[in-house]
DNA sequence: TTAAACTTCCAATAATATTTGAAAGTTTAA
DNA sequence: TTAAACTTTCAAATATTATTGGAAGTTTAA
């Protein structure tokens, strides 16, 4: 299959697009981030919006909701006024930022209610009570698990053990 | 903080289904799928129209992806026509089955994409082309390794290292 | 200061995803 | 067979989420 540069640069901001919608990150945001990902150099509001065909208040939402992310960063260059925008584009990075503003915006709201519900008390012959609370005690010792792993993740390159499982990834 | 199981079930049942929705899985399903997990015997669609509040429509086809997911079955009882449900409540095959769907569903696809961009021939002077190259092997390299890993997880219980990994988390 | 050059906000609009409900389809006991 | 008891489908309605574009707000060079 033969593709030129621009139609592969097309089909990679509509994958990762794509991709984004699916795990819950706004379309266009990913797309922004797919563009600058694959920008030598850092692009202003207007690139953006004329490479992508969005508007203004878009283009500029999803760079400041890209910044909330700790994705890219803006760039200020001497005797000009305009915002340039870059993306940080080691994966490792990438992905553990990704990790570290799901964790804060999800997992953590939903550790929170386990813990409230693991308390719930009932009585022991009641199958309905039984039920609910294996379910909810097993649900909560996984989501603890997974925190303690992103946790440790995020703490970064502490400890021989995670360090050299997390090396193969990079 | 003071709860009566009904109060905590409704609770879990919306937690679940905003989780589930964060993550780009139907709202809906994921409530069906909690509702069934903290039920102790198997229920009818009757039971979860009921419920939930949901029409018939939608309870169906909601237990049909659970079923396609692989995380409830169902179950006849003899002597009667209608179908009982009832979710694996086995965390572990619950994250093992959602790794499953989503990794063929969405992983896959990429993984082709980022393969054929891999092949895109240029100029290597060009910086587009060089930052191309660089942002596209990069991305490749670490949905190779999250596929790898996902694999031997799926692949499970083989091997003593992954294996003590896991039993971690279980 | 001021005004030009930008960025941000936000109400109206458009696009997307979900839900409903009734009709069509299927299965089975008699 | 038939008809009652279910399940499935799908077009229309609803609800949710994203986008636009103009107005308001900021910043800075002069």
């Amino acid at each position: 299959m033969y593709m030129e540069l621009p139609e592969a640069k097309q089909k990679f901001i509509e994958s990762w697009g794509k991709l984004g919608s699916e795990w819950g990150i706004n379309r266009t945001m990913a797309q922004v981030h797919a563009l600058l990902l694959l920008s030598p150099e850092a692009l202003t509001t207007e690139d953006i919006m004329l490479e992508l065909n969005i508007s203004r208040g878009n283009a500029n939402m999803n760079l400041r909701d890209l910044m909330d992310w700790g994705l890219i960063d803006k760039q200020l260059k001497p005797g000009e006024r305009k915002e340039y925008f870059f993306a940080d584009k080691d994966t490792w990075n990438i992905a553990r930022q990704v990790a570290k503003e799901r964790k804060r915006r999800e997992l953590d709201p939903v550790i929170k209610v386990l813990n409230e519900l693991s308390t719930i008390k009932g009585d022991d012959k009641d199958p309905a009570y039984k039920t609910f609370k294996k379910s909810v005690s097993d649900i909560n010792k996984l989501a603890g698990n997974v925190n303690k792993t992103l946790e440790m993740m995020l703490k970064a390159e502490e400890g021989w053990f995670w360090k050299s499982i997390f090396k193969l990834f990079k």
